[in-house]
DNA sequence: GAGCCGTGGAA
DNA sequence: TTTCCAAGGCT
């Protein structure tokens, strides 16, 4: 641009970090594991329950569970099976068998203290790429990009100017991110944030409401006239009626709800296939969700 | 690296 | 009703 000449015309791919961190201030959601005086691990428990879960759902579950395992020792002096009971109906019950291995990790290798380095955090059962740096900045205000599926869609569409992510290209999308992010420590956890807040609640995957956006003066797939995404699509997940998912979710619900061993007659009391129960069962002792006893299935 | 892993809300 | 999608990660 010219000296002194104002550019009237958006800006596809301006930096957007300096809209988005002021309007973080007015538009963020009160969530509880944000609170200033909340600890890593209790932020760790949030990324946990939150990984492929909605928000409100997550809420009543993380207050109790760091009511009731307010440091990683306690949860990792519970035996499994009350994490796993304690997990409910969140869904991907694994979780909260890989949480509380890594609460026990965490109490054998490092004191009992989550650690703040981001290798560290990925040698720990159930984090990965985007856990660990969540974890690293947003615990401990690392100046680290964090890319998540908002992320992916708010930079798709605001810097790239199309509709959708697509299939993930970690480097690429963690590049990307580092581009944008603030140099300033405090400003780069503020805006990981903003980024995610924006795609969770602005830049919605079916319904975005643009006229609400900070971005919508400067965002690429705006200024292109919202061009429908092109490129690959995920398959589409197999039906849940019938699968063996459903079957492995009706198990856990009678282990969950038992305090002993529930007898193989209940469980084909289910009435479902059995084959398709044998299927289900084999792959949770394999998960290490049941275990097999003389008297029927239980939890770890 | 593709397939798999729960549950519930919204369109 | 069906389909999509949700603060991913493991094998």
């Amino acid at each position: 641009m010219l000296d002194g000449v104002p550019d009237p015309t958006p800006h596809p791919g301006a930096s957007i970090a300096a809209l988005l961190v002021p309007w973080f201030a007015g538009a963020a959601r009160p969530l509880p594991w944000r609170a200033a005086d909340v600890s890593p691990w209790a932020v760790l428990v949030s990324e946990f329950m939150l990984q492929q879960t909605q928000v409100a759902r997550v809420l009543p579950r993380w207050q109790e569970w760091i009511e009731r395992w307010p440091r990683p020792a306690e949860l990792a002096a519970a035996p499994p099976s009350e994490a796993v009971r304690a997990w409910d109906r969140l869904g991907y019950p694994r979780r909260a068998l890989w949480l509380h291995e890594a609460a026990t990790e965490i109490v054998e290798r490092h004191g009992g203290v989550v650690p703040d380095d981001l290798d560290a955090l990925l040698a720990l059962k159930g984090i990965g790429p985007y856990t660990a740096r969540a974890i690293a900045a947003f615990a401990y205000g690392a100046r680290v990009p964090v890319v998540d599926t908002n992320t992916r869609r708010v930079l798709a569409r605001a810097i790239e100017g199309r509709a959708e992510a697509g299939p993930p290209r970690v480097v690429h999308e963690l590049a990307a991110m580092e581009a944008q992010l603030p140099v300033d420590a405090g400003s780069a956890r503020i805006f990981n944030a903003a980024a995610m807040e924006l795609g969770a609640t602005v830049c919605t995957a079916r319904s975005p409401r643009c006229e609400a956006c900070p971005l919508a003066g400067s965002c690429a797939w705006r200024a292109a006239g919202y061009p429908e995404y092109e490129g690959p699509r995920a398959p589409r997940q197999a039906r849940f009626a019938g699968s063996d998912r459903e079957m492995r979710g009706m198990v856990m619900r009678e282990l969950r709800g038992a305090h002993g061993p529930v007898a193989r007659a209940e469980l084909d009391a289910l009435g479902a296939d059995p084959e398709r129960l044998e299927r289900a069962l084999d792959s949770l002792a394999a998960d290490g969700l049941a275990v097999r006893e003389a008297g029927g299935y239980r939890l770890p």
